[in-house]
DNA sequence: AGGTCATCCTGGAAGC
DNA sequence: TGCTTCCAGGATGACC
């Protein structure tokens, strides 16, 4: 769930309750978490040092700290951040605490999130090979086009491939093609011009509009996909029943009247 | 290279 | 009511 504008909003949140603060405590009921680093060299790096900024690239926030190096934080699919004084949340697997008395949990039911300190964000990025960030300064249409290029996959996997472009999940993917009334295993080569550009601006709408209302779908303009992503559906232009095909283990919603195949 | 599938994990919904 | 099964879904890696 946590895709490019959850992960934002959490960054804002994390912005707005850690920056400016010391940490004093680090908790880690589950080091499992950790990726790349062990609960000693962590605790060292974290404790005692403050929260100067907040970035995120996709799916990935950071935070970069006094000592050196940043945090990162992936949400995987439950992740969420909370911010609590008296009685803790629940699934808490990391757990910073702040000079202010507050306490900042990175909670994950699911545990499929992970933690880890990165020197650098753009090397940590590249090592990765993660695709740029759609929403920084710099990314439109061109860049969007150059990303596209080349690749001969369907649509759907395309675009979750955080390798092309970051921060797209199985959500906003369905949201943007059902927009641009594209089929969601509509083959990537071979797209006309004009179709690329309304593929870029459903992606860069849903992202704004989502954002706007800090991902609370149900607030919404009716005509998102978004708004009707369960198994009674219909779709918001045509009102028939929207279809679920399974792709690779992930479900996709699309309408059958108004997303055809095409080139 | 691209697509598919299994894996990680567990709460909550659905089914019986 | 209570137990069992299924589903969700990001990223990775094996395999065809």
């Amino acid at each position: 769930m946590p895709e490019l504008p959850e992960v934002e909003v959490r960054r804002r949140f994390m912005e707005r309750h850690a920056v400016g603060r010391r940490i004093t405590d680090v908790a880690l009921p589950d080091a499992t978490v950790l990726a790349d680093t062990v609960p000693e060299a962590f605790r060292d790096v974290l404790a005692g040092t403050t929260v100067r900024a907040t970035h995120r690239h996709g799916k990935w926030l950071f935070a970069r700290l006094d000592s050196a190096p940043w945090l990162w934080i992936h949400f995987g699919m439950t992740g969420s951040l909370r911010l609590y004084q008296g009685e803790a949340p629940r699934f808490i697997r990391l757990s910073l605490r702040f000079s202010d008395g507050n306490n900042l949990a990175f909670t994950d039911p699911r545990k499929f999130g992970a933690a880890g300190l990165a020197d650098d964000v753009d090397a940590f990025l590249a090592a990765r090979g993660w695709g740029p960030d759609p929403t920084h300064p710099g990314f439109d249409l061109a860049a969007f086009r150059a990303r596209l290029k080349g690749r001969t996959g369907n649509l759907k996997g395309v675009l979750l491939n955080q390798k092309v472009i970051a921060g797209i999940g199985n959500l906003y993917a369905d949201e943007m093609l059902f927009q641009a009334g594209l089929h969601p295993e509509t083959r990537c080569a071979g797209l006309k011009p004009v179709t690329v550009r309304r593929l870029y601006e459903a992606m860069m709408t849903a992202f704004e509009a989502s954002l706007a209302v800090e991902t609370r779908y149900h607030e919404l303009p009716d005509s998102f996909l978004l708004r009707h992503r369960n198994h009674t559906s219909q779709c918001p232009k045509c009102r028939g029943t929207l279809k679920i095909h399974k792709a690779a283990g992930r479900s996709t919603y699309y309408c059958p009247r108004h997303q055809r195949r095409r080139g």
